[in-house]
DNA sequence: TGACATCAGTAACTTAAGTTACGCAGTATA
DNA sequence: TATACTGCGTAACTTAAGTTACTGATGTCA
């Protein structure tokens, strides 16, 4: 009983946020397969090197996704939000190859897992499901762009400004609550340098800066 | 007749390049609709803001795709080969997304482009065609993940030598026909610290500079 | 042959960003 | 209440990269 209503809560979920894309055969089938996982803020749900056995759906909630090298160099590349799947876990399963990305949860947030055998035969069978998963790759790249534009066209402040503004809208709050070395890790770059940038935009009136917390003017 | 000759031209050269991945029926009805382009060295094939109609493979040469932002920055993200296709055109002909990157041929390159409806169709009706989608789609990923490792964690200095050893792989030539001022383009760099750059790794005995040339040793 | 354009080398300088070091204010903890 | 820890501000310095300016060498073309 307890079983039958939390594959309804799935279904629930699934139409809520896949409805409008996903045909409703489909996510019958998925309500069906589909784990629940929650996630604490800041934990990490996957890691570079991991090997996935199952690919995620966001439910509720945000993740980031995150480049990390063997240095321990790690950089920000763009954000995961509800009804959203990384479509790169999707071949990462089926063709057993290593995560290269890191996935850390920004806040309490609501994942449906799926065994990525079901995935394959989704693909087969649901035409809805296809251009999902082509959407989702399309979606990735363009944003990987966005990366690549600001680490490479941008100066530091310029991408500082716009990681802030993107921290607010995901996070729905002009309050952020990192600390400078969080922002700076994030941003690849050192706490002293974030520090000294964050000061000049409070001194231009952009944000004001608190212990732990910085909030945004004109946003 | 010739017309004829030019369609079995085409099978062939499919199958070739694709024999191992797509199916034979799939490879027949490519042959049927395929468009031949030839490319001259340096040629842009897509630009920046282009609304693609047919979506290209690359059978013969290599193609270069960089991003340019509004302002004329420029900065070369990966190279694509022969059986290789640019996965993101799929998406920006059926979903009529303008492209976000620019496409030039590096050497004389034959293509072949096909229309985007029979791209669509072949999408329900082959499975291998769904394979070799979604991998160009993760390895083009992947390729733009090295691509922000290059930018965000390396020094110019070692961006110069692996880009020098990218082309010579890829033109198959330790001796690459290229200014320092092309060389400046593609790595968002300026001419001037190109050239300091390359006078060092002469130096360190890791190349010879001649006008229009650069020539890798140790490699 | 002379005029001009392209390419590369180099010096001198500027700038953005990173590094090291230290102090101080909250906060937590024994 | 004494202690230690974390987060932040700031100064002084280093470094990688970009900029400006000038040079000579090579190549092209009228």
């Amino acid at each position: 009983m307890t079983q039958m209503l939390r594959s309804e809560n799935k279904l629930e979920m699934l139409q809520t946020h896949l409805g409008y894309v996903l045909e409703g055969a489909l996510l019958e089938e998925m309500a069906q397969v589909a784990k629940i996982r929650e996630t604490a803020t800041d934990e990490v749900v996957v890691n570079v090197g991991d090997h996935l056995q199952m690919i995620p759906i966001v439910i509720e909630g945000s993740i980031k996704i995150s480049r990390e090298n063997e240095s321990g160099d790690e950089l920000l590349l763009y954000y995961i939000e509800g009804g959203d799947t990384c479509a790169m876990s999707l071949q990462c399963c089926t063709r057993k190859i290593d995560s290269q990305i890191k996935a850390t949860s920004m806040e309490p947030s609501l994942l449906l897992m799926f065994p990525s055998e079901y995935m394959e035969r989704w693909l087969d069978q649901y035409k809805t499901w296809r251009q999902f998963i082509l959407d989702s790759y399309h979606t990735r790249m363009l944003e990987l762009m966005q990366s690549i534009d600001a680490i490479a066209f941008m100066n530091l402040d310029q991408r500082l400004l716009k990681y802030l503004s993107d921290q607010a809208k995901i996070l729905g709050s002009i309050e952020i609550n990192h600390t400078h070395q969080q922002v700076a890790d994030d941003l690849h770059s050192s706490r002293v340098v974030i520090s000294r940038l964050l000061k000049q935009l409070e001194t231009k009136g952009e944000i004001k800066l608190l212990r732990n917390k910085i909030i945004l003017k004109n946003f």
